[in-house]
DNA sequence: TCTGTTTCAGAACGCACGTTCTAGATCGAC
DNA sequence: GTCGATCTAGAACGTGCGTTCTGAAACAGA
């Protein structure tokens, strides 16, 4: 009887997240969204809502998908530790990056103040990135990769800074230097704690 | 001949600066700002010329004013070190702030994007904040406050990423904790370079 | 084939925006 | 007092926005 979706949700809502990325919430207009989308906007309209509804699930989708391809680099690597040094050595690459694909949690939690649903999903994904830094850390200091004196608790939240921090001064294209010291800082601090 | 300005404008200046800061660029309607400003429309157009022109003005002003007072802990410190310990440690305030205080030069990296002269504003007050940061450091090393091995400009920047990263997270709610551990670690950090 | 939903293209809606214009009041300089 | 620029208040401009509506085409299930 109802005729299932024809087009690819899963797809259209990467397109949405390229554009909100490179254009930010307000400045990408619905006429933009629709033409990158591929899909008319009645059927934005049907499947998402309206703009608002369809940013949201564009932003948990993206902060989903950057927390997994982050965490992941902790599971699959030999040690805890070494886990945590791959993850923390990869935001260099933030510093070489396209300005138009910046961070869209770091976009949601500068001009998403006034809109507390928003900042729940954000919200979300850094807590979860933090928990599973930590995780790897209590991890590695268990196996004795780290030293009794490293806090992982406080080294955590720390790296998270870090990261924000590089995610936010990687958009400035005379970065690229400042992104690689604290880089390098974070990994000599963390390294610090080895026996 | 020519009748001189009665309103004040650097205190317009500065209450497009409170204003820019809790409502963001696009969000500051001219009507909310002729309304905070205190001055009518035209009178705004012809001070400043348009409406970008007004936030590029404020753009520059707060941060000039913000890298001063930071600058200021540096030279007013009893000793090169102590001035940097007493700078970073300063950031652990942004975590009690307002989010509505969110700092602008943040907000510009962000959705300033494609605003090349707003973004050259911004990059010259990160500049010039690291750049103290790094003079102060190289200093306390030469006065023997820190090892020969300390790296003052890597460490200057390290510390740079730190400060915006704080200022990004201290706009979550929840991120209390993650910013004070920021600061600990990175006055950690810096005193682990003591002799 | 029929039926009902989805998709499409595009027109149309109301609204808020940044900006410009008009006219009168204000006030320092001459 | 006169001149000329500045400030005020408010109407009005055009534009682009998010959204809704219209009607026809596409297409899966009965």
């Amino acid at each position: 009887m109802a005729r299932p979706r024809t087009f690819n949700e899963s797809e259209v809502l990467e397109r949405a997240v390229a554009l909100f990325r490179s254009r930010g919430f307000e400045r990408a207009s619905m006429p933009e969204l629709t033409a990158h989308l591929g899909i008319c906007r009645q059927s934005l309209y049907n499947a998402f809502g309206d703009k608002r509804g369809l940013y949201l699930a564009a932003l948990d989708r993206y902060g989903a998908r950057e927390i997994d391809t982050k965490l992941s680099q902790l599971s699959t690597a030999p040690s805890p530790l070494q886990g945590v040094q791959t993850l923390v050595a990869s935001w260099a690459d933030y510093g070489a990056q396209c300005p138009s694909e910046g961070c869209l949690t770091i976009t949601a939690i500068v001009d998403s103040t006034d809109d507390e649903e928003a900042r729940q999903i954000v919200e979300g994904h850094v807590d979860r990135l933090e928990k599973g830094i930590r995780t790897a850390l209590k991890k590695a200091q268990s196996a004795g990769e780290l030293t009794p004196t490293a806090q992982p608790t406080r080294l955590a939240r720390s790296l998270v800074t870090t990261c924000y921090g590089v995610g936010v001064l990687a958009k400035l294209p005379g970065s690229t230097q400042r992104v690689k010291a604290a880089v390098a800082e974070a990994l000599d601090r963390l390294n610090s704690f080895q026996p």
